[in-house]
DNA sequence: CCTAAAACCACATCATCATGCGATTGATAT
DNA sequence: ATATCAATCGCATGATGATGTGGTTTTAGG
């Protein structure tokens, strides 16, 4: 289609192998997963495994490019892999495959360091798309659990996001301030005098309508102001 | 295929057409989203209009179930459209087309009030899924802009969540350090002298390593403490 | 050119904070 | 039983913060 609005899609440049390994302790599950990935080309699985207790250890043998790791399982979850996976590797990719979308299970994972969140019911799917996507630096997710990440996301939203008028300097003063720097330290900092520090310090208060450091320091971080 | 990996997908019942509001000042690409969105039964265009500057009024004339809001766009750009959107009515579904997907932009959409972001370079394969997608509660968005929200998400990571060890009457008093009392009112408010405010906070100090209440705030908020 | 605002500095005063030393009480664990 | 620790309080001292008043200089706009 000759068309202005369709872009050139994303450049898969060489698209290798995915190698992947799985956790699991459902084994019509396991089964069904090999069948999924034997299915695709550019998807070759190192090994599908009942437990995550040897995680490491099996990280080192198969130098896996990506895991696929059920959160419900005994002995050890796999929330607490992933835990265990981000202590060794900061940016192996982990894709949480679970049957339940709440907000506990979900924020735990996120939390963790898992890279994507998809429900099984969606798995047959969505798997092999999700997988080729933490490959090229995505993080795939269900639609229903992307709102539900959105959800978690700070706060604001909608609220007005005031201004107050804080000049460059008197921010960067701010910034200093949370960081806990004392007026002498601030003042060193920004090559000023102290009785310039204070003189800032008093607009910013009366700009932020606070009173001490810690209602602007709270008032800061919570606004966003820094 | 009978396999028990194959859970029953999604249940579409009555997948009604979606109709749809569009928001961008390019016109070649309105066009293009116009032939994209009458190529699928299920969805519906009901106007693409060039600037969101009278997108409530809009919103009240044709009553959409979605709105495809561009966020580079003269006069009102697509963050502050959806915000004013966001006054006067809480869940209609927005989803942000974009051609950048950097932070800065993306977390200002969340933060509006956005319900999905997708990048204009996947948009014609993209937009008819990302509709539906809204549609059914969920929340579209590309695998680039779904890893940037998951890192936006809190802190925590993998940060060891360092147990700093407050006891309750420790924690409490530094709940009310972050909100801004003195240690007059913090004495006052927890019933107790000012000498042992003080003899709290120091200990409340050694513990979290810090040296001034304005550290102690600082920390206590970003750690997530309080 | 003139004005407003930002950024800078000084001095003074009182309030509050940071820290150290010491001490009592009650709960809990060994 | 006794050692530990959270929680309470007191006192003292030096450092730092909060606020006010009054300046000068620099910068950006009308």
């Amino acid at each position: 289609m000759n068309n202005p609005f369709f872009y050139p899609l994303i450049d898969l440049p060489d698209m290798q192998t995915a190698n992947i390994l799985i956790y699991d302790d459902n084994e019509a599950l396991r089964i069904s997963m090999e069948a999924l990935i034997t299915d695709h080309e550019d998807l070759n699985l190192l090994a599908a495994k009942s437990s995550a207790k040897k995680v490491i250890e099996d990280i080192r043998e198969f130098e896996p490019d990506v895991i696929l790791m059920d959160i419900d399982m005994p002995e050890i979850n796999g929330v607490e892999a992933v835990k265990l996976i981000r202590k060794v590797n900061e940016h192996l990719p982990v894709i949480m495959l679970t049957v339940f979308d709440d907000n506990e299970n979900i924020f735990n994972a996120i939390c963790a360091g898992a890279s994507g969140y998809i429900l099984k019911r969606y798995a047959s799917d969505e798997i092999p798309t999700a997988i080729r996507d933490v490959m090229s630096g995505g993080a795939p997710m269900t639609g229903s659990v992307a709102r539900k990440v959105l959800q978690m996301v700070p706060v604001a939203k909608n609220e007005e996001q005031e201004n107050y008028d804080l000049s460059k300097r008197e921010t960067e003063l701010l910034q200093l301030l949370v960081n806990g720097f004392s007026y002498k330290m601030i003042g060193f900092e920004m090559n000023i005098s102290i009785d310039t520090v204070r003189s800032h310090i008093k607009k910013i208060y009366d700009k932020l309508h606070v009173h001490s450091a810690t209602e602007a320091v709270s008032l800061a971080i919570k606004k966003r102001i820094v």
